[in-house]
This record gives structure tokens, sequence and C-alpha cells, in this order.
DNA sequence: CGAAATATATCATTAAGTGATATATGTGTC
DNA sequence: GACACATATATCACTTAATGATATATTTCG
């Protein structure tokens, strides 16, 4: 869903969601390519180009920040007060999504 | 999320998913506009360069179909059999990104 | 050592979303 | 009947998001 400027109309794509969720905890920009692989069963995975350009987007906007940690070698992220917010509000947005369709699907008789 | 060729990987975008659902009862496209404005209380719009461009994209894929109603001047629209399955998995998709998320949260104190 | 997994990065391209704008029809009202 | 306003559809040019392909270190372990 590449809704334009998303970030800055404070929405997050299927794409940040998901890496900016996986930097609630301290993580290696690697490991979110496994860990949407095995929470999704593989439904939705992430590329390196997506994730690293992604990556770049959300540290911009200041949703997650570089944690030097004891080797310089590697980085690892870990989301912002500003980035839990957001995550927060944008898992609100899904429910409320949810919802409408189950309501409409009901009274469709769909469902 | 302008996730690439979304629809070939049978997933639908914000916008797409909102369209199709509003298809569910026959509809006119204008009065997407308005629901989904009327439904997110304003916190997401589609406008008409995104709602009849991605009606072309919908109609292509056979997820909705052109019902012609007694005056021909109109066009209204109405989900297929497919885009009523198709809408259904998305509901289930962002039901588990909604899990996924509160998972994570409340594991990490946040929730 | 050598292979495989871990980890990060960039380029060029495709697809999605949008702002701006145009146009026609319908409805009510003064 | 003229005017304003809402309804309804459409297209162009542009920006942003996502990706495929590819490259390159580093680490782990047999």
């Amino acid at each position: 869903m590449a809704r334009n400027r998303s970030l800055e109309m404070g929405e997050l794509t299927d794409t940040a969601y998901y890496i900016l969720l996986c930097f609630v905890q301290e993580n290696h920009g690697y490991v979110v390519m496994q860990a949407v692989e095995e929470m999704t069963n593989g439904q939705f995975s992430i590329g390196p180009a997506s994730l690293y350009s992604t990556i770049q987007k959300l540290q911009s906007a200041d949703l997650i920040e570089i944690t030097e940690l004891g080797d310089k070698k590697k980085k690892t992220y870990r989301a912002t007060g500003k980035g839990i917010e957001l995550l927060k509000q944008e898992v609100e947005r899904r429910r409320d999504m949810v919802q409408h369709a189950e309501e409409i699907l009901k009274s469709a008789g769909e469902l």
C-alpha cells in the first residue's frame, strides 16, 4: 500500500508496520526478515531492499533509533517513544478496519 | 501501502480494501469517498484520482463488476464472488496483524 | 579451509497514490 | 429559468513506496 507520504501523514504501510513492530525489542535489521516470515507463515515477506530503505525512512521520521552495542560492526535498532505511540495508533486503525469490514459483510449476509 | 503488484499477489492496499468493501453492496463509485470518510471519521480519505484508478484495477482483476442499472448514465459496481473471498482473506490478514502487534507489545510491557 | 548463514547496502525499475483539474448531471430555491 | 451546490466520473503529471537483482563483509561450524 504504497500510500503516498504515509509517514508524514502518520500512517504506516504494512511493510513499515512490521518493521517497526520488530523493533519494539532491540534488534538487528536482519531479524525483521526472518521474524516477519515466521510470524505470517510466509504470507508476508520483506526483502533486503524494502527492509533497509524503510529502516532509513523510519529513522528519519524519528520512529526508530540506532542503539550502538558493544561491537561497532553490527547495528541494532529500537523503536522510539514516538514510534511506539504511532504503532499503537496503527494497531487501532487496523482493528477498526477489521470491524468496518465485519459490519458490512455481516449485514450483507456474507459472514 | 503501495505494496508492489499487490493485487496479483492477492493483497489489498488500504485504499483497495476500503473500495472493495464499499462494493459489497451495489454502489456508485462516488459513494466510496463519502462512506470511507464517514466510517473512519476523516482519518482515512480517498480522492477521485485514487478512487477511479483503483476501481479500474479492481475491475481488471475481476474483483468488482459493473452492474448496469435502469439509467445508463451512472455506473454502479458490485464485488464479485472472487472479490468477496479476497476481502474476507484480507480481513483475516489484518486481524492477524493486530494480534501479532498485541503479543509483542504486551510482552514488552507496552500494553 | 570452505560452505552456509548472518548482516547490510545500493541501483534501477515498477506500482500505488495523489493533487490538480475538467466536465457533466441532478436538485433545490429564489 | 438562472444560480448555486452536491453528485458523479475521468485523466494527466508527479511523488512515494516496494522490489528484484546484485554486491559485499562477517560469522559460524563442520
